[in-house]
DNA sequence: TAAAAAATATGATAATTGTCAGCTATTAAT
DNA sequence: ATTAATAGCTGACAATTATCATATTTTTTA
């Protein structure tokens, strides 16, 4: 069982701002996961009681509309913590987690995380900024949802992949996703998403290899915005 | 000059964590003003420096989106803080605040704020959850913008200003907005949101005196959802 | 490996929404 | 009180997007 204490991960969260002591005592209660691509962490309207965090692979927030589509509300990743927002609120959570692809996650129970909140201001600090910092990205999505073309929004999505996942040594973006998963994230139908981005490839601006996407012209998309 | 530890509208926000000195405290750096219908209270990309408490009236927290539309992202009122964000975050506004009517507000500069986060647990865990509700509260508007119809969404702002401002004796909603604040709110043209509240009229659902709009009809307004 | 299932692709058409123009009513300014 | 400015309204039309139908390709399963 690996240690949260040279853990390297806890770099990229919240969780840097515990003291040692603290870390090994989260190692003693925390239960480490793999997560099969397509396996469902948690659903909409379940109790997580604790936090998730990533050590490898990426994950869907989404949410059911009441028109039964399912919106892609944000895609976390290595690094990120799962399961904040409503262990803070002491709520069910409002998303379903939907692995992505193969994923490695560790399991803080709640009782530890409220504690450490509680008594370590580093960290209870730290994860209000994060939080704000979430809410600066969600008005910027609503912003777009509801004065951008769906053809920006896609165009903008392949960007935040390419600035947010990279691209491996042949230029390919190193998330895969589902022509249903962009349409998802940008909140049109999947014929919608399927169209605009045969449109992209004609245009030059991007191309496929089976299910990855490559882009050609960043310049292009960006232009789009 | 009235004093924080005497203000009931502290009770409606994370300011009644504060102990009585540190409220004391705060009259002492605090700022009242008034603020007429229209005035902007600061703008996207401003440095606030600190906290507005609302004592009265409304504004709209709006952001500029590229097509050089408007969005509203939320309207904030009585009881509410504002511009908790950027100051966490420690960074500048990323939205603006207009009065939609006439404004009491209290401004407490950021030092004063940071000390009680850093000094009360009981503060900056209530700023917390406050923060992760409003996450929340976004992601539903995420999921809305995405998924449904101009004319859904309408009728939700509609169901949600009659929730939040409630009507006065005749009926009318206690909130006055424009029709350009509707469109910017649902994120549609104006001409789109006319067209949709005066189809909801013919069709009985809601009627009008001058600018004031009345529900008649709030269950066929929430079968639309 | 063959069959079945799922994902991707494309056309045709309908529904929704945006844009532009012009007109009326209301509010503000002189 | 009159004029100017703003807000509200409506029609006509264009653009965008959704829906339905149907191939085709890819992936999964037996």
């Amino acid at each position: 069982m690996s240690k949260c204490e040279q853990c390297i991960i806890r770099q990229f969260n919240s969780l840097k701002a515990l003291h040692k002591e603290d870390l090994v005592r989260l190692s003693g209660c925390k239960t480490t996961k793999t997560i099969k691509k397509g396996e469902v962490i948690f659903e909409e309207g379940e109790n997580v009681n604790g936090v998730y965090c990533i050590k490898d692979g990426v994950c869907k927030l989404s949410k059911l509309s009441t028109n039964g589509k399912d919106q892609i509300v944000k895609l976390v990743t290595k690094g990120d913590l799962l399961g904040q927002r409503s262990l803070i609120s002491d709520d069910t959570t409002n998303l379903s987690a939907i692995a992505v692809n193969d994923m490695e996650v560790c399991f803080i129970p709640k009782s530890e995380i409220v504690h450490d909140l509680k008594n370590n201001v580093n960290f209870s600090m730290d994860m209000l900024k994060e939080m704000a910092d979430d809410l600066k990205l969600a008005d910027n999505v609503i912003v777009d949802m509801a004065q951008k073309s769906v053809k920006q929004r896609l165009a903008e999505t392949l960007l935040y992949l390419q600035d947010n996942f990279g691209e491996d040594d042949e230029g390919l973006l190193n998330i895969v996703l589902s022509r249903e998963d962009y349409a998802n994230i940008v909140g049109t139908a999947t014929e919608s998403a399927i169209r605009i981005l045969s449109q992209f490839k004609k245009d030059g601006l991007i191309s496929t290899k089976g299910k990855h996407v490559k882009i050609e012209n960043i310049n292009a998309l960006k232009r789009m915005e």
